[in-house]
DNA sequence: ATGCCGTGGAAACCACGA
């Protein structure tokens, strides 16, 4: 079972490089992030036309949550993340697809940090741990996947002294990770590539993609259950090349179930 | 060190992203 996680920078626009990803790799779950689009502007057909049933949480403007299946049957769980009524972003949706549970996230940006922004991202992590912790207890096979908006450790930026600040890489966002991880979960990508230096964005400008100034932003979180599933990983970094393209690559990895 | 680029929506610029 491969399962897939794209922050796709406006779904709509994005389309063509999207369409094409998923006809080239085919993965059996695909987890969207940043779709810009409102619930009823969601691409649904040519989704469809690819091949893959949809489940969705749009948003005019900005954030967007999807959860596409090739496979199997999508069947719902929640399109919220639970612990603020007020929160009105789309950024969370989970189903279940296979017998596995699929969380697709979206975490805020934090910036500037400090300030409200950055208020509002720690809470956001701090509501995304106690529902994690409720989705261990169940002891049954979870995958947490998305655009986290960190970079666990300094080997998941290319210049860790200019991002110190960063709400993406200050030290109280390492430390929500870390919380979050230590629950029990298993960073994928760092469980296969320990030291490696992978990255998943590339900013637009100063040629960042062509100079490898990336970040490791887009994460996949292993319940035990799932993890001892774990046979590959990897970023389809390309795609970052193709024309049009978003500034976050695909990631994915493959389960044995 | 910096939204320098890109997207969407409103309106011919602005908010937002990381």
């Amino acid at each position: 079972m491969k399962i897939a996680t794209y922050n796709v920078n406006g779904v709509n626009g994005r389309l063509p490089v999207l369409l094409r990803w998923l006809n080239e790799t085919k993965p059996d779950v695909v987890c969207l992030q940043e779709l810009k689009a409102p619930q009823e502007k969601f691409p649904e057909a040519a989704i469809n036309e690819a091949g893959y049933q949809a489940i969705w949480h749009g948003q005019k403007s900005w954030n967007g949550v999807a959860i596409l299946s090739r496979t199997h049957e999508i069947k719902e769980l929640r399109r919220v993340l639970p612990g603020d009524p007020e929160d009105a972003n789309s950024r969370y949706i989970e189903a279940i697809v296979n017998n596995v549970v699929i969380g697709c996230l979206y975490l805020p940006n934090g910036n500037p940090a400090p300030g409200a922004k950055f208020d509002y991202k720690l809470a956001w992590f701090k509501r995304l741990q106690q529902h994690a912790a409720t989705l261990l207890a169940h002891k049954v096979p979870v995958v947490l996947t998305g655009d986290y908006n960190v970079m666990p450790t300094e080997l998941d930026v290319y210049k860790p002294e200019r991002w110190v600040d960063d709400a993406l890489f200050r030290p109280e966002t390492r430390q929500a990770f870390k919380q979050l991880v230590d629950q029990g979960w298993t960073d994928a990508i760092r469980k296969l590539y320990p030291k490696e230096t992978i990255y998943t964005f590339w900013d637009y400008f100063r040629n960042a993609y062509g100079r490898n100034a990336g970040l490791r932003i887009d994460h996949f979180l292993l319940s035990p259950q799932a993890a001892k599933h774990l046979q590959a990983a990897g970023v389809d970094k390309e795609v970052r090349g193709w024309e049009k393209s978003s500034d976050h690559a695909p990631v994915w990895i493959e389960l044995s179930i």
